[in-house]
DNA sequence: ACCACAAGGATTGCATACAATTTTGGCGCA
DNA sequence: TGCGCCAAAATTGTATGCAATCCTTGTGGT
């Protein structure tokens, strides 16, 4: 290795601590090292990152913006724990703008993108073969970029951006709901909806993403309200004790 | 006045001062009381206010989030001065959506949301019949409503967010770019919906919402470049001396 | 044993103080 | 006059202190 081969590194001279302990808390939270409900305590986070309560205060919002984490007031903030309800919502605003999504990714697809999308279907056939918890973490995670990916090829800024959110939100709500039974997501179906893409066929893949999705909800359980960290189950339940 | 007369005041007991500042703001943003790209001075507004810096910035955090304000590190927070572009994502991002909760809307709605619609309309055509510019600003403020409203009785609360967003931004961009000569969308245009809804025909009510999002558009100057406030105007535009 | 309640501790909401950065204004010089 | 540079002022980023609120726990009464 030469130095030529470090000069890439892009000079993020200033960095932005809130968002970076941002990123460091959703990624927690969608890997589900967080679990649902878990009280972030803003001294604690802080002490954590090395940064004043200030700077943990604005990451906790910026999450709270996304929904993966709620925020009471004068009681702080816990990791967001996704209601069957809302669970469902995530999954109709998904079929609503993922095949949307297709029709404008059909049109404007380059043939780099094209070798990203291989690239990413690449990596996660590798993920499939693996087992243990943190493959399946990473296949969770694999399989999200996918869809991230379609909605940067689409190229509107702000479908992106809801997009991300409902992305973070899905794999939080796999996390929570999914049967590890069926593996997860399909891998096939993104290798087809990939397939019609490169057709340019943009309606089948948005038809094929609607399937697709579905694969993915019917993988839930979503009458399951057990595994919830007591207080939660006890105040939005409706417990023997109430 | 007895003491039982005061007994009435609602209990706001504990305020979220940073939301309602936040709101304040929205309101002078999409009012366009505040033009596009004036600077947002945490001290100042907070002397408005009367609160501190803090939350101010908590609020400005927010409205960055909405895309109404865009900040830039260690210069501060500025009105969005949406580009052609955004405006144009903006306008794709509910002809991508609103079809969707026209569907879904027309299978939920109550007697009492088709009373809510009406008296809307009501309100709007009566602004129609005044002239001046805070009649016009009211226009497009209960114009967008209507689309809020039509997000509410979609029941998705998540949807519902992401078009609070959408209606805000396309506030903005109509008072930046519209041609006050077409008045504004069309009010007829919200009636034919409302009565497809009723009839309980939310595809032909989403092909209705689709032209009338074409007239909302069609009303607009997106070539327009001028008007824009000194800097930004040469940092964002390809201008002579870069 | 159970409940009500109060004191103490812990945690958040907010304001303020200080550090880092940018912007402004002026001064010298060509 | 115009340009470059430097110091002062202004503004944002961050840390910290204090007040308000909530939670816990222990205590007394029934």
């Amino acid at each position: 290795m030469t130095l030529a081969d470090q000069s890439f590194v892009a000079p993020p001279l200033v960095e932005d601590r809130a968002m970076i302990i941002r990123d460091h808390l959703r990624d927690a939270i969608v890997d589900r090292r967080l679990a649902p409900g878990t009280k972030l305590n803003e001294a604690e986070v802080g002490a954590l990152f090395e940064v004043s309560r200030t700077v943990v205060r604005a990451a906790l919002q910026a999450l709270a913006f996304e929904g993966l984490v709620k925020t009471e007031r004068n009681r702080g903030a816990f990791v967001a724990n996704p209601t069957p309800e809302e669970a469902r919502q995530v999954f109709a605003s998904r079929r609503l703008i993922e095949p949307g999504l297709a029709l404008a990714a059909a049109q404007r697809m380059t043939s780099g993108e094209i070798a990203a999308f291989r690239e990413r279907l690449q990596h996660e056939s590798e993920l499939l073969n693996q087992r243990g918890p943190t493959a399946r973490r990473a296949e969770i995670h694999a399989s999200g970029d996918f869809h991230l990916l379609l909605a940067k090829v689409a190229g509107n800024a702000i479908l992106l951006r809801f997009m991300e959110e409902l992305i973070a939100r899905s794999s939080l709500v796999i996390a929570l709901y999914g049967n590890s039974g069926a593996s997860s997501c399909g891998h096939g179906d993104h290798a087809n909806i990939l397939a019609a893409l490169e057709q340019g066929d943009g309606e089948r893949a948005g038809k094929l993403l609607l399937t697709h999705i579905d694969h993915i909800e019917a993988d839930l359980d979503l009458r399951n309200t057990s595994n919830l960290p007591l207080r939660d189950a006890l105040v939005t339940g409706a417990g023997k004790f109430q």
